[in-house]
Order: C-alpha cells, then structure tokens, then sequence
DNA sequence: ACTTGACTTGGATTGAGTCCAACGTAGGAT
DNA sequence: ATCCTACGTTGGACTCAATCCAAGTCAAGT
C-alpha cells in the first residue's frame, strides 16, 4: 500500500458518483500532485479485480468506476451528459433467460442499463 | 443511393452476425475495393439513425452493429471474443423500475447485456 | 455548359487507454 | 551499514477506434 494507492482509494471512498478514470487522476493528483495517469489506472485495474470498484462501460466514452461494488444493482445512464446513477429494479434478469436462449453460453452476469435524459439535460432539449 | 451506401446495406443484409466498423468496411471492400472508413461510418450512422440498425457498444473495443433493429431483443456477449447473440428474455425490465427510482430521468429505453463465455472461448479456458 | 449541393476520399486529429524502459525506494540478506 | 532485489511509479510513446475536415467528384437542375 504506497502513498499513491491510498490516495486512489480516497478518493472512489469518497466521491458517492461514478467518475471516469481522468476525473480519479485529477482529484488524486489534487492530493497528491505528481501521481501519474498510469498509476491511477494501474490501481483502478487492482482494485476492480480484487472486487472493490466495478468498471462501467456504457458507451465509447471513458469508463467510469463504481465504488458501490458490495450492493448489487443497475445503472440509469443520461445519454446527454454521460451521468449515471444507481438503481434498484424489481425482478431477477438472469432468472428471465431460459437454457434454450444460452446457446451453450456459460452465463455468468447480467447488466441493466436504462438509458434517457436527466432532468438538467432534458431541461436543455 | 450511392453506390457505397448500397453496398454497405447489403453487408449489413446479408450478415445475421454482428460486425464491427471495420469488418463492414473489409466486406465491403471487397465489393466496391475504394471505399473508405469515412463513408462506412457515415453510412453506419444514418442507418443507425433511420432506425434501420442497432449499435452495440458492449466494452470499449469497437461498436459492433447489430442489422436486427426491428425485433426487440437483448444480447449475450462472450467475455472472451467479444461476440454477440441475440436473445429475448421474459419480463420487461422497463417495467421493473418503479418511479422513486429514476430521479427525474425520462427513462426511454432499457438494454439487457448478459456476459459469459460462449462454448468456444470456455473450452479455451 | 455552368452552378449547386450532396457524397466521398484519405489523411490528420482526437480521446481513452495501454505499454514499456528507466528510475526510485523499501526490506531483507550479508 | 551496505548491497541486492523486487515491486511501484513515472512519463512519454504507442495503439485502436472513431471523428473531423479540406479537397475532390459527380449528378441534376437551369
């Protein structure tokens, strides 16, 4: 555990949003100012094997990590801006595909992604 | 109508997989050999725009597109090739969000992604 | 034939991420 | 205390997919 590495995990610890990996390297190197990019994906790549942060990628733009990893849930993606937030839909989605729609498969996730407008953006449209 | 436009159509058309950019541009090279990358992308997006073809974008390797556009269904990505099947789950998902869950949003569409192994890569594996 | 506007081209550019060789540093062995 | 080794870090070069843009081409209308 270096300096540089707590300070990654400071800051997912604290910032209750999903931030792209460029925003995590502009608030570490806030703290902390000659941490290099690199470092910071370094880190974000131990820390999403080790179970800590999820990686989401929900589109071509930059991946953004989630460090609410130990409560399951989907993500409500604004197609505007980009911004996610957290949600909790009733019903079990890998329960709704039967073995005939595996094709062989070893299933092992699923991901819900509700996609539309936050009210900032849709304000703008 | 152009040339190139038909072309990249009948890719799509003839193909029940889901190609990547770059592989509609080999196939349609192969067809019409001077067309460049910049009218495949061109002609993706109007397609994509005219509703004609869905845009996969599962992970940040390239989108892939999808040319069943007009049968609601969701995907199973292989974690290991990247590629795709289509499959129609039970439920409604977009059902499944309450309302204290979307935060304003307006909520337009829901994606299903499923990850896996598909028989291949897990006997790789 | 000339103009207009749409389409295409390919090379440059961008954005996000990864790679890699060189450097620093902490701990263990001598 | 000194040396050795291994790991972490750095930053610049590189990759890959996609987009941008200025210049070229072509067809249709007048």
């Amino acid at each position: 555990m270096t300096a540089q590495r707590r300070v990654v995990a400071e800051v997912l610890d604290g910032e209750h949003v999903h931030l792209t990996a460029d925003e995590v390297h502009a608030r570490a190197a806030a703290k902390l100012p000659e941490i290099s990019r690199a470092t910071v994906y370094n880190t974000l790549g131990e820390l999403v094997s080790l179970g800590e942060v999820l990686e989401v990628a929900t589109d071509r733009r930059a991946k953004r990590y989630d460090p609410n990893a130990h409560r399951p849930h989907h993500h409500l993606v604004c197609a505007g801006c980009g911004s996610i937030r957290d949600v909790h839909p009733a019903g079990n989605p890998l329960a709704d595909l039967p073995d005939s729609e595996r094709f062989g498969f070893t299933v092992s996730d699923v991901e819900v992604t509700y996609r539309g407008l936050c009210p900032n953006c849709a304000a703008k449209a």
